[in-house]
DNA sequence: CTAAGAAAGTGCAACCACTAAACTTTTTGA
DNA sequence: TCAAAAAGTTTAGTGGTTGCACTTTCTTAG
């Protein structure tokens, strides 16, 4: 028996399957910033991409998802925000500053990206609620850290409101300086109800 | 000619049209509150009002649409409660007091109505965008109210935060209270932020 | 009173995102 | 080499939603 890799076998299969839905996401990018993601259907996309529609579903679970190819490690990167945060930063503080570093990817080149998400209403609604998808999980590190009970309300609020702020900053030209008068409301407010 | 009514006659059209429109309400809700949202289509909403389903859609601009038949003063309520809430109270407080004010209908035999609601996603959702898609106009108000800019991020931060408490507290057992907790939250922030 | 004309309604056909089922092909692991 | 698992395909469908061409009904101006 030969070596093989790492305990489980990256395997060839898997690298088809990512070959087959990475070519889905770049056919999908390429038409939509052509001809408008509205102006497209999924069939187009499949048949771009040399598949059938039904295995275009079978990797993204709806059309909007073939545009956030990400998605994946969101919520682990924003629970560890919370909780690893360096001693001595408020968990505003912590929020606010993952949050800000998410759309600091100035690479530019993806303006036009940002600009057809922005003008697409599907794709703002789809992006929101990929961020609040993750609430529950962000409330409940926030209760873990202060104590708090689980299902505490205070915590459910503070994490959907730091949740709502990408779609928030997004609209606003200079979005760091909305992103820190926002938080600074929230850490005002979460101070004041939350000594610790 | 005789006197027929305030300036625009009432009219026996209009009033056929408010009347096949609530046909189709009433027989939403009976369909759905019988054997669930999502099992119910169109096509037997219609036939049920005894309408073509293109007629529906006329009346209605979606399936959701047929649940929340109200909606209509909810953006003006929504702005009067700010502009005009009594000297002395805050417009943090004049919006607590108007959404739970809201939440406040006791009528009994809406319970299963609520119920229905808060287990079918895509109502939950609708419900959501339908106090979120008042935001600009509330954000306004707050903002002609402490004499901010228009398009000021804080403002629309608070009018966001405000419209999300209803969705958040839903799922409370004691609702009040949550919202008690959560206004008193972003009062803080917000006075802390906006000394007037 | 009457001739537009607007608005309500109808029926049909289609579009689009999405899914279930049954089947073929490929890859894997032993 | 063999059997199971998983990727993919085909087909056919559902369900919400819209466009189009048409009829009916009410309103209003002349």
């Amino acid at each position: 028996m030969e070596y093989a890799g790492p305990v489980t076998t990256p395997g060839r299969r898997e690298r088809k399957k990512a070959q087959t839905r990475q070519a889905l996401a770049d056919a999908a990018l390429a038409l939509f910033l052509d001809r408008g993601y509205d102006a497209v259907g999924v069939a187009e996309v499949a048949e771009a991409a040399d598949v059938s529609v039904t295995t275009l579903f079978k990797h993204f679970p709806s059309k909007e998802a073939l545009v956030f190819d990400q998605d994946a490690d969101l919520e682990a990167a924003l629970v560890a925000a919370v909780r690893e945060r360096p001693a001595g930063v408020s968990i505003v503080t912590a929020l606010r500053d993952h949050i800000v570093g998410h759309s600091k990817r100035g690479d530019p080149g993806l303006r036009p990206f940002l600009r057809m998400v922005e003008e697409t209403p599907a794709l703002r609604e789809y992006q929101q609620r990929m961020w609040t998808r993750h609430e529950t999980a962000v409330a409940r590190a926030i209760a873990a850290e202060t104590g708090a009970p689980d299902h505490d309300p205070d915590c459910a609020a503070l994490a959907r409101f730091a949740l709502s702020t990408p779609d928030l900053i997004a609209r606003h030209r200079s979005p760091r300086q909305a992103a820190e008068r926002i938080f600074a409301m929230l850490d005002a407010g979460w101070a004041a109800t939350h000594p610790d």
